[in-house]
DNA sequence: CATATTGTAATAGTTGTATATTACAATATG
DNA sequence: CATATTGTAATATACAACTATTACAATATG
């Protein structure tokens, strides 16, 4: 089960970052085949987004045959294998990394200040 | 000087693409304090964007005391100065690094995926 | 069978992003 | 001074994203 979490301020769509969430959940092994995966309406409510966001989000990788729903059941990990790139996922840790950079400038913090917390403390403290 | 580059397929929008680099560039070392921006229609034309979404990332900046505008001349890193006790800083920090690593574990990022990509584009000068 | 649960659909309204276009204002340069 | 260059402003248009709300459809459960 994925531990699902938007980031407001990244600009990335809601209905995107729940999507790359679960397709690099299941890249990863995180997700296993015929899990299943929150309701929509337990996700909408975990997440504090309107129900609208997560059915986008799960409808287009049903789309995709990377869900599979059942109305009335639930939504599930389909069979299909995800492969995500190493270019796609290399965007997305320069794009994360360029955002918390961003946030940490603003704070008066640099590259070096924020490798040495996370070498130290490894970002759990 | 960067080199701009924006990603269409990230989601983040461009105007905030290119407000990260920016500040990304900042704290890296990679752009200096005086240093002068390309101008809004060089930038415009080399991303492929309409001069107005350049203005805006710009403006924003401006805003924050990031940047420096003269119109007629052009735009420059400004010199903005942090002030917050050496304590609040540092716990700032840690909060800082706890977020990002939260939302870099949701895509099954490590930190040491995170570290080393801040060194890779941090290191370089 | 009755009811709850789950996904689906449809509509309307608001906000944010980006484009195109035109024009003006301030500074630099010859 | 004349002109080019730079940032600024304003308007209109289009589309994407998100919310709120209501209702329906399919399946599971007691």
């Amino acid at each position: 089960m994925i531990n699902f979490k938007l980031d407001p301020k990244s600009g990335v769509p809601f209905y995107r970052q729940i999507i790359d969430q679960i397709r690099y959940g299941i890249a990863s092994g995180d997700l296993k085949l015929g899990e299943q995966l929150p309701t929509v309406r337990a996700l909408a409510v975990q997440l504090k987004v309107n129900l609208n966001t997560v059915t986008k989000a799960y409808k287009e990788l049903e789309i995709q045959k990377i869900l599979e729903t059942q109305q009335g059941t639930g939504t599930f990990i389909g069979s299909l294998t995800v492969n995500i790139s190493e270019k796609e996922k290399h965007d997305k840790l320069k794009s994360i990394c360029r955002e918390f950079m961003s946030i940490a400038y603003s704070y008066g913090f640099d590259v070096e200040d924020v490798i040495q917390e996370l070498k130290q403390n490894g970002g759990r403290s």
